[in-house]
DNA sequence: GCCAACGTTGGC
DNA sequence: GCCAACGTTGGC
């Protein structure tokens, strides 16, 4: 079992989307880089947790709770001529750009970047990084346990 | 919109 | 394999 976080913009598909998708499951489409594929291609395993993160947008932070919800699988935009993520070096033989389905398990109050960066637990998340770009990121058990007990007391606190 | 940081591309 | 040029990400 491991944990991960994985950006969407919220302008693309936001947690409440997730939510609202059939089976609360959404394809993870789009991921252009090598290092985050690799994650999904060769780490992930149905199961791991995720934390939902919104990025590029007014609020950036984690919005939800998730999980990986398949095997990996070809991203099937990369064969798509009139997709913005069309790869025309991918073929279906020798498919370039493979990804996971992504099941949201809920929605939590959000945990802003800035609130992230004030746990000293937390500094040496990935994503707080300075200059850190990658979409997917390895979370360690301790960070994941850190940001579960953010939630849970932000829930309790209501 | 700015811009730092990083990834990718392609000529050599 | 080097590296300059270019493109993208993403917080601010």
């Amino acid at each position: 079992m491991q944990y991960w976080l994985m950006k969407s913009e919220p302008g693309e598909v936001s947690i409440d989307d997730a939510l609202a998708a059939p089976h609360h499951t959404v394809p993870w489409t789009g991921v252009r880089n090598y290092q985050a594929r690799n994650f999904m291609r060769d780490a992930m395993r149905a199961g791991d947790g995720v934390l939902f993160y919104h990025s590029s947008c007014a609020e950036p932070g984690i919005a939800g709770l998730a999980e990986v919800a398949s095997a990996p699988y070809p991203d099937d935009t990369q064969f798509d001529a009139k997709s913005k993520y069309f790869d025309a070096k991918a073929t279906r033989e020798n498919p370039r750009w493979m990804m996971v389905d992504v099941r949201a398990v809920g929605k939590t109050d959000l945990i802003a970047l800035a609130e992230l960066r004030a746990h000293p637990e937390l500094a040496d998340m990935l994503i707080l990084k300075r200059g850190n770009r990658l979409s997917i990121t390895p979370v360690t058990p301790a960070e994941w346990r850190c940001i579960n007990q953010l939630i849970t007391a932000r829930q309790s606190a209501q």
